[in-house]
DNA sequence: AAACCAATGCAATAAAGTTGCACCTAACTA
DNA sequence: TAGTTAGGTGCAACTTTATTGCATTGGTTT
């Protein structure tokens, strides 16, 4: 069987808003399937060159909202810039929902690991842990061939 | 016993540049003694607050050079800027070697955790690893009491 | 001593992230 | 329905972080 790479909700982009009592906007709609369509951890920078019609400022400040509402989470793989990527099922970024991200140092391209759970860690005495960020690099399976 | 925070070398800097073919230099000096002392992982900007003697891009371009001698590693911990860290004696910054790190969101320090070894992870077919960045984040022992 | 090469400092620039402000639009209220 | 309000959006400016070009320095080699 196939590791999986990246989730899918089983909800409508409408449900999520509900669900996450955000309200619909244009920029929203667009940003929301725009991640949606690539399934992958994408920058501001590549958003906005192909939501080329929207502001940089707009992008930025919905993906921020995104982040709040926990509709998505960022990864920072190393490649300079933060990636945002739509959260899953059930995902609510807290230590329980992590999972491992890959970055591919050749096409830049950042990956959901889903099937990586991250094992659970037990830290030193007095270290409290809200939020974690796992990013393995290397070569991906489309450019390793 | 108490988890082991941040790893020692057994070897002096002059023996480290040896070993890593790298010469010795006053700023090269100056950046991995202040490295060595403050035992976790800092920013650019703030070694050079401290440093202030020195110049920035000598420091930035030391701190490029270490890394790429491995005698420096880099994390990205969602701060804003890179940390750098030294590296501990047998790393070679391969993923075997790979360690959590822990950054507290309130004092802004990010450690080395030692005593946590990244689990072998099998990655999806056609995925090649060849480094990784794990961080953890919350409240460190000093931030939570 | 002259030549050479790497290291350093200064200054400029690039890239990423962020904010202030005005305008617009859609929802709410009288 | 008209007026009011709050949040969303676009534009432009700006901050912070990262990076580079170039001239100078200083130590090593010949």
């Amino acid at each position: 069987m196939e590791k999986q790479i990246y989730g899918f909700y089983n909800y409508s982009m409408t449900d999520i808003f509900k669900i996450k009592e955000l309200a619909s906007t244009p920029v929203r709609v667009l940003v929301y399937e725009y991640l949606n369509e690539h399934q992958k951890a994408l920058s501001l920078k590549y958003i906005e060159s192909d939501l080329y019609d929207l502001d940089r400022s707009s992008i930025f400040r919905t993906l921020k909202t995104f982040v709040d509402h926990k509709i998505v989470h960022t990864i920072h793989d190393g490649s300079g810039s933060v990636k945002y990527a739509l959260c899953q099922e059930g995902c609510n970024c807290d230590p329980s929902d992590l999972h491992f991200h890959f970055y591919c140092t050749t096409c830049e391209a950042t990956y959901c690991l889903l099937d990586l759970p991250v094992p659970s860690v037990s830290l030193p005495t007095g270290f409290v842990i809200s939020q974690a960020n796992m990013v393995l690099s290397g070569l991906c399976n489309n450019c390793n061939s």
